[in-house]
DNA sequence: CATGCGATCCGCT
DNA sequence: GCGGATCGCATGC
C-alpha cells in the first residue's frame, strides 16, 4: 500500500471476541477485487461467541458453515443470509474458540466510485451502512470465505492508520437476533452517521 | 419517521 | 420444512 497505515498483526486478533470487536472500531477494511482498491473504516461491530452465546453461528456444534469461526484467528467468515445477503466477519481467539466479529457498518474511505457502481442507484449514505450493504460494496462474497486478513499483500486486509477506537463507545444489544438480547455486544462509534440506524433496547447512544 | 412485509436461498433438523 | 447476525419499498401518520 502506498498509505501509512500498517495491517493489524494477527496478535490483535488472538484475544477476548470482546477485546476486538470494540478494538477494530476506527480500524480500516481494505479490499482488492476486480482491479481496484476499496476501503472503509469500520465504526460499527458486534461481537459472536462460541458455546456460550446462543445467537452464535458456533453455538451448538462445528459445521460446515461455520468451520472458519473455530479455525485461526484473522480470518474472514463470510456467511449468506435471508437469500440474498453476504455479511463479513473476523475470526477472533485462538484456534478453536469460535468466536467472531460481524463488521455491521463502514464510513467509505477510499474507492467510492466502485462502492457506487456495485450498488447502482443507492444514496451515499446507504452504500455501506449495515453488514449486506457493506459486503455489496465491497464486493465481498463466499468467495472471500478463509481470507486470510493478516496477509500482505492480501485481497482483504484489516489496516491501522493511527486512529484509536474511541474511549467510549457505543453499546448496545446487538441487532436482528431474538435470543441474548441482554448481552450487550454490539459496539460503535456514538454519532457517526455511518452507523446502520437501528437502534435495539439497551443502547446508550446519544 | 415508524412500521410492515416480501424477496429468496442456505443450513440444519 | 422452517427460520434467519438483512434490505428495500410501500404505506400511513
Amino acid at each position: 500500500m502506498a498509505d501509512s497505515s500498517r495491517v493489524v498483526p494477527r496478535s490483535f486478533f488472538d484475544r477476548s471476541v470482546l477485546d476486538v470487536a470494540p478494538g477494530l472500531l476506527g480500524k480500516l477494511l481494505v479490499v482488492n477485487l476486480g482491479g481496484s482498491t476499496v476501503t472503509g473504516r469500520i465504526v460499527e461491530t458486534e461481537a459472536y461467541g462460541a458455546d456460550d452465546d446462543p445467537a452464535s453461528h458456533a453455538y451448538q456444534r462445528r459445521t460446515h458453515r461455520n468451520a472458519v469461526m473455530f479455525g485461526p484467528p484473522g480470518h474472514l467468515y463470510m456467511y449468506f443470509i435471508y437469500g440474498m445477503h453476504w455479511c463479513a466477519n473476523v475470526v477472533t481467539g485462538a484456534e478453536g474458540d469460535a468466536s467472531a466479529v460481524l463488521i455491521r457498518a463502514l464510513e467509505p474511505v477510499a474507492g467510492v466510485p466502485e462502492m457506487q457502481a456495485r450498488r447502482t442507484g443507492r444514496r451515499d449514505r446507504d452504500l455501506t451502512n449495515g453488514p449486506g450493504k457493506l459486503s455489496a460494496a465491497l464486493g465481498l462474497t463466499g468467495a472471500q470465505n478463509f481470507s486470510d486478513l493478516t496477509g500482505h499483500p492480501s485481497v482483504v486486509q484489516i489496516r491501522d492508520d493511527g486512529t484509536p477506537p474511541p474511549d467510549a463507545p457505543g453499546v448496545s444489544s446487538r441487532v436482528g437476533i431474538s435470543v441474548a438480547q441482554d448481552y450487550l455486544w454490539r459496539f460503535y462509534i456514538a454519532g457517526n452517521p455511518w452507523v446502520s440506524r437501528a437502534r435495539p433496547s439497551g443502547g446508550t447512544d446519544v
